[in-house]
DNA sequence: CCCAATTTGTTCGTATGTATA
DNA sequence: TTATACATACGAACAAATTGG
């Protein structure tokens, strides 16, 4: 039968993983910060090295630290690399087979359409567990590969998590929407579930990627997630498989 | 002796991954079996606990080995549950948030359309690394959820790998597809990298899946690969997503 | 039901190797 | 070269799950 289990689990080295994930959440250890040594934070933490090194060895599996031989442990960052590999999952068309860890890498070129303050609706607000009609941001960017238009994004995150952004800020960023997130606002996002469909284009998609209306494209949703599995952002990609795919790896 | 490259890793714990993997490999510790408990592969091995440990670690988190605290170590074993988990991922259609670990696990049926030999056209002989005009299985399924027709699979496997199999046994197979490329071919399926894309249901796929011709359809390559990366499986998978979503989860 | 044997899981501490600045 | 920090390897002790008596 179940047993009830007292909630957490009595193992130490998941205890010090949450201790040191609520240091990071709470940007005591800031993102691309220096964390102290492993021997000085096993013995403020009271535990064994081997005890530390295998609560940090999760967060670095879970990409939230990053470790260096020689230099150190640091909290992980977004940068334009970590993006591509993690979360833009469009590649050119080609065939198999596809060499280990091949990725073209190709940034693509993101250009903003639009930045609007809107209500949420129904499925926005379920997404980002807020009430329907609160305030949202909601942003439009077209994404190109190679000077072909391929994805046409349509962003919605909280006006309350992101106070204090305006259209200027965001046009400004200086590199990925999840940078900007990051360094601006405090908020990470650590992972994201997607879900995929086929649907006809519609006229706006039809126009904003240049392809006939009513082409099949492929749309994804994607929820992005932060610490605790807070979401984040809720983002529906129309995205143009004339001449890409869509990537997923099971294993 | 034998010296490796001086460039090849020293490391201990890869070395007993290395030799682990080829004896699961032949055979020689069979699907489902037990290994010999810990102290005693460190001790074959000439290697420490620890270190022996640590290799097994590695070979469960890529599921091909299952470790069970008080039973033992297993060579892991296809079944229904792994293949939905690992690589079923349609969903019916549902709004976020999804509960952690909520698959709704309804295991799909399975109707086996057609069985034919037929020789290797180019995209499937690169996919398998076979000479076009190879003798190759095509199978088509058509998977269905809730007595609702999904998905339509045609599946390419070489011949000369599944010598032997016949429309016969490929129909009275007791389990999934990858449960009888194992337990009669000795062939595990170890990972998967999929290719999805938008297209127009063509006249086969709408009869099968019973949605108007042109209708948009999801459509998804698999390359079904089993030790060190060998292709054991071609399959496209024609997904009819008007009521069902094709999941992805990045992190 | 409890006990004992078996097997993996966790934690400890130490020594040595390797990458970095 | 030296100092620092992470990486690997060792082995011991005890905890927790499982199974069978």
């Amino acid at each position: 039968m179940l047993q009830p289990r007292p909630t957490a689990s009595t193992v130490l080295y998941r205890e010090v993983k949450r201790k040191l994930l609520a240091r990071i959440e709470s940007q005591r250890w800031a993102p691309g910060q220096t964390l102290p040594r492993e021997s000085d934070l096993a013995q403020s933490f009271g535990v064994s090295i081997g005890t530390l090194r295998r609560a940090v060895d999760e967060l670095v599996h879970e990409h939230v630290l990053i470790r260096r031989q020689g230099k150190g442990t640091f909290v992980a960052q977004h940068s334009r690399d970590r993006f591509l590999f993690q979360f833009f999952h469009v590649e050119p068309r080609g065939d198999w087979p596809l060499q280990p860890e091949q990725r073209a890498a190709e940034f693509p070129r993101v250009e903003t359409l639009a930045f609007e303050r809107e209500r949420a609706d129904e499925t926005c607000a379920a997404a980002l567990r807020v009430r329907i009609g609160d305030p949202v941001f909601v942003v439009q960017n077209r994404l190109s590969l190679s000077g072909q238009p391929v994805t046409h994004d349509v962003i919605c995150i909280s006006a309350a998590l992101f106070k204090g952004l305006t259209e200027k800020r965001f046009l400004e960023r200086a590199g990925t929407v999840y940078q900007l997130y990051q360094t601006e606002f405090g908020i990470t996002v650590l992972r994201a579930e997607e879900r995929a469909r086929a649907m006809p284009a519609s006229r706006q998609a039809a126009r904003v990627l240049g392809v006939p209306q009513g082409a099949p494209l492929l749309e994804v949703h994607r929820l992005a997630l932060s610490f605790g599995g807070r979401p984040v952002e809720y983002r529906v990609s129309t995205i143009s498989t004339r001449m890409h795919d869509y990537l997923s790896t099971m294993g």
